[in-house]
DNA sequence: CGAGCGGTTGAGGGAACTCAAGCAGGGTGG
DNA sequence: CCACCCTGCTTGAGTTCCCTCAACCGCTCG
C-alpha cells in the first residue's frame, strides 16, 4: 500500500504534507499552502455531511475514520486514515460534504483550502503531478478494496486488513516491520469498514489467536506468524491446519 | 453517477472528451491530447497486465471492462466502462498495468498519450481542475461501490447495479430515462463484479421478474418498476410485497 | 458496588455458495 | 433445412458460512 516510501520512515504510507515529519518526499510545494493546523481529541468531528467543502486536509498525526450514513441512520465507515493521508480530495467540485470524518485518537492536520490549492496548481505547474498521484492512489486503493471484499470471505478480509490497511501500521516499538499493531478503532468499525459484523470480528480474531497466527489483548494485536495470515489473505484457499 | 450531463445526452456519465459526441462539456482541451482513436472488436484487449502505461484512453463508443488477476487466475471484474469515462488514471505514476481491459461489444477509444497529458497540463493550467474532478469522481464512485458491497446484500446488489451502475444506461429506445438495458457483460462478469455467483445473479433476475420489476430476456432488462427496485437497493429493507 | 461500554462466546436460522442438471439460442456442417 | 454442439443462462438440492439474537465477561468510571 505504500509505493513510495523514500527517505521518511516506514510508518508514512505517503510522506507527510507538513513538514514536521523531516524532509518531505512528495509535494513540499503544498506546505506553503497550509493555512493552519488543526487539533482534534479523540471522537471530535473533522467536518460533518452537509457542510461546506472548503479545504482538504492532510492528517499530520493520529487517526481518523470517514464515514456515511445510510438511509437507516447506521453508519459505514468507508476508510481509516493515519498519518500522511489526505482527506477531502473526491468530489472537490461538489460544495458540501456528503459524509463525515471522526478522529478516533488525538490526532493532528494540516488544512489546505481549496482556494488555495487552486491558486498553487496554476503556480506552480509541477504540483499537479503531485496531486494526481495522491488520488490515482486512492483510486487504486479503493479498487484494491472492491477485489478483498468481493472475493474474500470474513476471515481473510480480516487477514488482509490487519496485514495491509490496518492504518498506516503504526507500531508498539518502533518503526519497520510493525509486529504489534495498535488499532485506533473499535471491532465494530473494522466490522463496518469490512462488510461484516462485530461478532464475526471478534470470533475471527479468536481463532487466529487459537492457530497461534496473533496474539489478541483488545485492540494490541501482536502478529506471530505473518506469513500465515498473508496465506489467508488469498482467496479460495480451504485452510487444512 | 452522473454529476455533469449539461449539454449532452443522458447515455453520456460524462461528456465525451472525444469530440464526436457534439459540444463536449468537459476537459475540451484533451481534445488536442488525443493522439489517435483506436477501435476494438468485442473480446479484444485494450491493455495487458504487465504492459508498459503510456497512455490514458477515453471510452468514445461501446462499453469495456477492466479487471484484475488473483493468484488462482481467476479474474476479478473491478469496472464496467461506458463512454466517456476515462481509463488509466489510477497509479500514474507506476510504470505497468496491474490489471487489464477487455471490450464488452465493439468500441472505440480515445488515445491519450501520458506525456502529452504532461505537457498539455503544464502549458494549460485550467486543465488540471477537469483531470482532478474525473479523479474525484471515480474515488467517490468508488467508495460508494464499497459501500454496496459492505451492506447490501446480493439480490440488493443487483437492484442497485441495474438503476446506477449498468454501465451508461445504454437504452434500447431512445436517450432518457432508459426503461429497457442492454447489458453488455454476461451474469459471470455482473457476479464478479458485485462479489456474488453467477446463479444468484441469475435468481436474483428471476425474483425479480416474479415479482414484476423487471422483464428479463437474456441480456435485455426491462425496467418494469423503478421505485420498486429501488426500493430494494437500500440497506435492511424486509421486503413484505 | 453497580452501571455502562466494548468485547467475547454460544445457539440457531437464513442467505448464498457449491455441485449438478437441464434449457435456450446461435452458429456450423452435414 | 435440420441435427448437432457449444456457450451462456436458468433451476434445483444440499451444505456452508455468517448473521441474528442473546448471554456473559472484564474494564472503567461514577
Amino acid at each position: 500500500m505504500s509505493p513510495d516510501s523514500r527517505e521518511t520512515c516506514d510508518c508514512c504510507p505517503l510522506p507527510s504534507l507538513c513538514g514536521d515529519h523531516g524532509p518531505t518526499g512528495l509535494p513540499a510545494a503544498l506546505l506553503d499552502s497550509v493555512l493552519g493546523q488543526r487539533p482534534l481529541g479523540a471522537g471530535e468531528t473533522l467536518y460533518m455531511a452537509g457542510e461546506k467543502r472548503d479545504s482538504i486536509w492532510v492528517v499530520s498525526d493520529g487517526a481518523l475514520k470517514t464515514c456515511e450514513l445510510d438511509l437507516e441512520g447506521s453508519e459505514q465507515v468507508l476508510g481509516f486514515h493515519g498519518p500522511g493521508e489526505v482527506l477531502g480530495l473526491e468530489r472537490l467540485e461538489v460544495a458540501a460534504h456528503r459524509g463525515f470524518a471522526v478522529a478516533l485518537e488525538p490526532s493532528r492536520l494540516c488544512r489546505v483550502p481549496v482556494s488555495r490549492l487552486v491558486d498553487r496548481l496554476t503556480s506552480m505547474p509541477e504540483l499537479w503531478r503531485d496531486v494526481l498521484a495522491i488520488a490515482g492512489m486512492q483510486i487504486a486503493r479503493a479498487r484494491e478494496m472492491h477485489r478483498v471484499m468481493s472475493q474474500l470471505q470474513t476471515g481473510q478480509r480480516l487477514a488482509w486488513f490487519l496485514l495491509n490497511d490496518s492504518g498506516p501500521q503504526r507500531s508498539g516499538g518502533g518503526c519497520g516491520r510493525a509486529e504489534v499493531l495498535h488499532l485506533p478503532m473499535q471491532r465494530q468499525e473494522i466490522a463496518s469498514y469490512l462488510g461484516m459484523t462485530l461478532e464475526t470480528v471478534s470470533r475471527s480474531f479468536s481463532i487466529f489467536q487459537r492457530e497461534g497466527l496473533v496474539e489478541v489483548r483488545g485492540r494490541r494485536i501482536t502478529l506471530l506468524n505473518r506469513s500465515g495470515l498473508a496465506a489467508l489473505a488469498v482467496p479460495q484457499e480451504r485452510n487444512a491446519a
